[in-house]
DNA sequence: CTTGGTATG
DNA sequence: CATAACAAG
């Protein structure tokens, strides 16, 4: 079974430059899209799904802004969208999705970007938090549990093109690291960090401005979480850089995980 | 002494499209540009205007909206910007400047457009009728003096491509058609239409909209209108429809008078 | 630098 | 349908 995620900067561009193409190259099972920033009654009338794919889209109230949406071809059942917290209960940013996959549950999300301004550096925050605590009971679950997406933080040294300069930087701060750290030591493996090793400088995310594509100036923000049922189903897990070339600024990660 | 008006539609996006080229081919003495939409230093930085040129640009306050500028390869005494009238006395909307080259006077003229809503549409009434009380004194002027510029009415049935369908659009309502037949009764010359005759339907501007360009369902808007000795001086009047294409959704409006 | 929305024509 | 500003990332 394969399962991507990929933020792809607008569903409706990503059409445009021809996310089809990669539909049909990675062949997976299971996508999770974040930042699709489209309403479903905005996707092009010209269009189609991947053929005996469904979709669920959960977009942002705001339009042009945010959403998640996954697709499946096999048999998917909506599991929930938001986290039911204080923070935002209707998730009106559109930024979780839970869903089922047989005895696969996935929790598509799409983190907030604290770069802005400070205001929603406070928000991220509040957020991570408030998710932390909403993924935890999954941990444990006997079902493969993969919560995804975009996260928005970069954790070690090595998912990052420049650790020092970006010391400061959101999405690189030592208590978003620590954060994520602490996620870890609750028992998420970082699926692609465990298939590829410590060392590897693989990013999933590179800037639009300057030359950062080119210069493989990136980051690694996008993530397969896994709790021990999906650790133990993994089989390999990479970054696909052509997807973050041609299509958005985010690459897909995509896991193949061993059928049950 | 050669003397154009031309609606840019954003100077920017034309000099991307081309302007420079149709500077050098025109090689007029004096350009009336309108809708610049843009202040002097958004302008490009690897642009520069036509050698030997100056150039008096009037923008409005609201950023890309509207703005005029006069570029002259003469001699250029600013004369005056607005109407000094009690409508808009500062011309926050960049749409009037007055000036000199010799013994020449150009009100250089941006006409409201009624068209997006009725608010505008009252706004653009009153600004016409300000606007002819400006214009009058320099009626019986011996200088040579030309007001020209997107009027943003047609003025008879063969000003426009469909007038029977347009009865009602603004820009062809009766009372403004009737208020430029005032116009030229209070003794302004409609140079190109005294220069082609009352049955030429040649038009200024397209919409962008479906294929009205392709299949010249157009409309004049943009005048040179004279006064006795413009329109003694008057040699010629041309509009060149290839502008109307590659740069801008108008026309320029060419005007070739006799040297004094 | 890119997405998408919006105002204006 | 196009220009340009804007908010957001």
């Amino acid at each position: 079974m394969r399962i991507v995620t990929w933020n792809v900067n607008g569903i409706r561009a990503a059409i445009r430059k021809g996310i089809d193409k990669f539909f049909d190259k990675i062949d997976a099972d299971v996508w999770m899209l974040q930042e699709v920033r489209c309403l479903s009654e905005q996707l092009p009338k010209d269009w189609s799904l991947p053929e005996g794919t469904e979709m669920i889209l959960h977009p942002a109230e705001k339009k042009g802004y945010s959403g998640v949406a996954t697709i499946s071809r096999i048999e998917m059942q909506e599991l929930g969208r938001g986290m039911k917290g204080k923070l935002d209960p209707q998730d009106s940013e559109g930024r979780v999705l839970v869903t089922r996959h047989n005895d696969v549950v996935l929790v598509n999300t799409y983190l907030p970007s604290g770069s802005s301004k400070e205001e929603r550096q406070q928000y991220k925050e509040t957020w991570m938090d408030q998710w932390r605590e909403f993924i935890r009971p999954l941990l444990d679950s006997d079902d493969v549990v993969i919560v995804a997406g975009d996260l928005n933080i970069a954790h070690t040294e090595n998912d990052i093109w420049n650790p020092k300069g970006n010391a400061k930087s959101s999405g690189f701060l030592p208590h978003e690291r620590e954060w994520f750290s602490d996620l870890l030591s609750e028992g998420w493996h970082d699926l692609f960090r465990e298939h590829v090793g410590p060392d590897e400088k693989i990013f999933s995310w590179w800037s639009n401005r300057g030359q950062a594509r080119a210069k493989d100036r990136g980051w690694r923000i996008d993530y397969l979480l896994g709790n021990k049922a999906a650790r133990e189903r993994m089989k390999s897990v990479e970054i696909d850089r052509q997807g973050g070339l041609e299509v958005s600024d985010h690459a897909p990660v995509i896991l193949d995980i061993h059928s049950s």
